[in-house]
DNA sequence: AATTTTTGTTAGACTTACCTAACATTTCTG
DNA sequence: CAGAAATGTTAGGTAAGTCTAACAAAAATT
């Protein structure tokens, strides 16, 4: 299960996916502009991603995933969203570049990475804050390129 | 400076590199065995590597990188480093993973990504770990499967 | 309803990067 | 140093994925 396809066909999947819950149909001008290729490239890319049963797309028609592609999607946008949520929550990246890198790395990441990822989150959710204020400090450290006075002052003390 | 490189092109700067670390001369049968690709793939990369100046290369000769090639090369592997660093010491992934991982993310991050697992790396390293336990207490997390205790123990008192 | 505009498709070409098969050169070895 | 083995190159093919130009259908407009 979960087979491995091209980034080119996971960007489709996605798309058609996300443009699935804005609008009621999809069409191709729509997927043109979104993934910034031409009408045509859009054409025969439906071609071969209902060869493979990913896609039903009669000519002329509206555009829509088979579950097999539906599934497909969701994967992908789930490795999206956990990789854009990381970057921008743990690193502080900003919401832009965040998205951008996770648009390219969704494609060629591990499994095993990702849920490290979403691991990470999870415990910096779950931790309580109080205690270990590790990304509050990290922020402060990105921002002033020190370290925050609390992690100073104690320093001699500690080691 | 830094143009843009294909992922093929830097994966090919990357391992001339390499090896020129570990042998006096690099060669082709080399370079197709490290790249899983054929001899000739690589002959046909190291022509078109040669007319953009980011390869020295005469027929049956070694293989030299020019300064612009060493250039991105070094880049390259500036980034694959950074990278599998971080996920090995900031996400506690097995090197093997963390190297696989490595070897796609680093022809597609951003700079300012990369900066900031750096940067993380650097704030872990320099913040006092008595008191910012946050690491020790993620892989706690990750090999239980639930908070160490000394974060259970404060918990109510901490809200 | 006829015409224009927009959207979609077909045809054909290009690029990247790989492959196999056949040939050429170098290197090793008896 | 001559033949065998290893290495490297050329020639020609394939697959993805993109493009432009020309044509076709659908939708909008008058």
């Amino acid at each position: 299960m979960a087979k491995k396809y091209s980034a080119s066909v996971e960007d489709y999947l996605e798309a058609i996916a996300n443009l699935h819950k804005g609008e009621k149909t999809v069409k191709v001008k729509q997927l043109s502009r979104m993934l910034n290729v031409k009408m045509p490239s859009v054409t025969a890319a439906l071609q071969k991603l209902s060869e493979e049963g990913l896609v039903v797309h009669e000519k002329y028609g509206h555009i829509e995933l088979t579950p097999e592609g539906n599934e497909a999607a969701d994967d992908v946008i789930r490795r999206h969203k956990a990789l854009s949520r990381f970057l921008a929550q743990a690193l502080g990246i900003d919401q832009k570049t965040a998205e951008e890198d996770a648009c390219k790395i969704e494609h060629v990441i591990s499994p095993l990475t990702l849920e490290r990822m979403i691991k990470f989150m999870e415990f910096v959710e779950v931790c309580p804050l109080g205690e270990a204020k590790f990304p509050q400090r990290y922020r402060y450290y990105l921002e002033h390129g020190e370290l925050p006075p609390e992690c100073l002052e104690r320093r001699s003390g500690e080691g």
